[in-house]
DNA sequence: TGAGTATATGCAATTATACTCATATACTAT
DNA sequence: ATAGTATATGAGTATAATTGCATATACTCA
């Protein structure tokens, strides 16, 4: 039930997109997604909440990355981030954006 | 992206579970979750907007029934309705009310 | 035709969710 | 210590979703 809700906001959706090829720190997603930092850790919050994600503090830094367990445990949304997801246009987008970003210095790491 | 939303509550997931055996009219749904008239036509056009379900009319009936081929086009939906839907504990209940007011006679058939 | 039933929908009220701004907390580095 | 950065959260507001009630529409059957 609560997985469901976690899924159904299309800002949720570009976080886990992005968060596919690796883990990322809540100033990484902010910085690409263009939302408001209170805002990205709500939003962080609730994944985490639903278990989709987990995070780690590194220094000042906290860094989110996806629960490999769930998605172990529930293969729908494997099929989800693989298939669905990315056919969202602007997810495309984003994980150019944070390729930019990444390689710009402007990166926290 | 509307779909995710669509299942993002409970009544909704409901509904499908019923649907699952074949085809319901609105009132059948209604008498077994025992929600409004008005509640359920709602969900059920949510449902319908998302293509989830179809419906088809009858006589003063309206008959609503799974899409066949978006399960055939979003895999993952399959799954959820396979695997998660029937995880929900009230689910469980939906379907054997729904067996008992199918033998009743009260149903509209 | 008229009464009864099934469904959909307009509107208002309620509830839930998302957002913004300000600030607290935790950490880093000078 | 002090200033700066990263993150989380409280409080208030805005927006969206759900609900209930009343009613319109479409159909059936006598």
């Amino acid at each position: 039930m609560q997985i469901f809700k976690a899924l159904a906001d299309e800002n949720r959706l570009r976080i886990l997109n992005l968060l596919r090829n690796g883990e990322l720190c809540v100033c990484d997603i902010e910085a690409v997604l263009n939302i408001k930092q209170s805002n990205v850790s709500r939003h962080l919050n609730k994944l985490k909440t639903a278990k989709i994600i987990v995070s780690e503090k590194k220094s000042q830094w906290v860094y989110y990355r996806l629960n490999k367990e769930i998605f172990l445990k529930y293969p729908f949304l494997l099929i989800i981030l693989n298939n669905e997801i990315r056919k969202i246009n602007i997810c495309e987008e984003d994980l150019s954006l944070l390729e930019k970003f990444k390689t710009s210095g402007r990166s926290c790491e």
